[in-house]
DNA sequence: ACCTGAACACCGTTCAAGT
DNA sequence: ACCTGAACACCGTTCAAGT
């Protein structure tokens, strides 16, 4: 006799996602996501191979909200400069409001737990896209890398409390980032854009 | 009856790091700690409270060691630039030779876990002194900032494979701290040094 | 076809009992 | 004093048995 369904792959990873971003990634345990979807843990076997696997799907899904988080708009007259600058207030927003999620891609896990790097890496095309307006092709790829690890760098700090030093972190992070655009304009040849 | 003791405090810690180094934190159980140091995992909590303040202890100790890794040679007659460049050379060639034990710096752990966050923090004064000479005081903190976040940004991406798309990543590195410098000079007036 | 309790291996931790 | 085996709570995972 067939048992009806009382849960799905998307409602585990919804459940998974919720839990981790509530209480962090010690608390995403098989029993605590069956109990958020109403199951008992071994039935989640049948849904996800095992725990590293959900993850791993965790840790992707938080990519590809970032991901769309970042994409330029296309739209916009604002400066090539200006852009770069609206990407990086989106991102620093993103991981404030997603602090568990972001860590997740960039723990210390093992392989079948980490999210794709390649999705992870495409995250910064928009900022490769836009920065080219800036450098020109050549140098776009070298100057996105330098914004990118210094987002990165910034927020990560931030995350961990190593800007408590004092003063308005969201101005410090609007001046690094003049900073860095700065460098790139001195030691870059801008084309048009 | 006094038993003699088989272990101690400084050799479990000695342990710890070297699983950790070895095969990630993960791997880093009172078992596995125990088995190194030739005693049965009961007896460590004779030595350490628990697994969260050993944990605790083995962060303290990487931050103390990448804090003297990055202290400056105050006998150097280098430009200050130079120096800076030096500074971000010691501290990638660190991150390289200790991926794990960084990793743990910034992982996403309980509170009873992370290492101590103003210790952290302290790794970074050697670039605020060798700043100053670049920025003067007022601006040496948060230029000293941008190529703490940018460097520990880089060297994370570099290990979570974020920087494969291509290339010599060591002269990308160098390439990036040279825009970063060209942008705090953009913006700063130099004192003298 | 899916769900469950029971079972197993593993880990952190406590504690009474040994020396 | 320190060490140990046994025990407990917890977690991931498998599987035979239920519906």
């Amino acid at each position: 006799m067939p048992a009806p369904s009382r849960t799905s792959a998307d409602e585990i990873l919804a459940a998974a996602r919720a839990i981790l971003e509530e209480d962090g990634i010690d608390a995403l345990t098989m029993q605590a996501v069956a109990a958020r979807v109403g199951v008992r843990a071994p039935s989640l076997y049948k849904r996800v191979a095992d725990r590293a696997a959900l993850v791993k799907a965790v840790g992707d899904a938080v990519t590809e909200d970032l991901r769309r988080t970042l994409e330029p708009d296309r739209t916009s007259d604002a400066d090539a400069a200006d852009q770069v600058r609206a990407i990086a207030h989106r991102f620093r927003t993103f991981v404030r409001r997603h602090p568990h999620g972001y860590a997740l891609l960039f723990a210390p896990l093992p392989p079948d737990q980490a999210p794709d790097a390649g999705a992870l890496a495409a995250v910064g095309r928009p900022v490769v896209e836009v920065m080219a307006r800036l450098t020109g092709e050549e140098g776009a790829l070298e100057a996105a890398r330098t914004v990118v690890a210094w987002a990165h760098g910034f927020v990560t700090m931030e995350l961990a409390g190593g800007f408590r030093l004092g003063g308005d972190v969201g101005a410090a992070y609007d001046a690094g980032i003049k900073t860095i655009l700065a460098g790139i304009s001195a030691r870059a040849i801008p084309s048009s854009g």
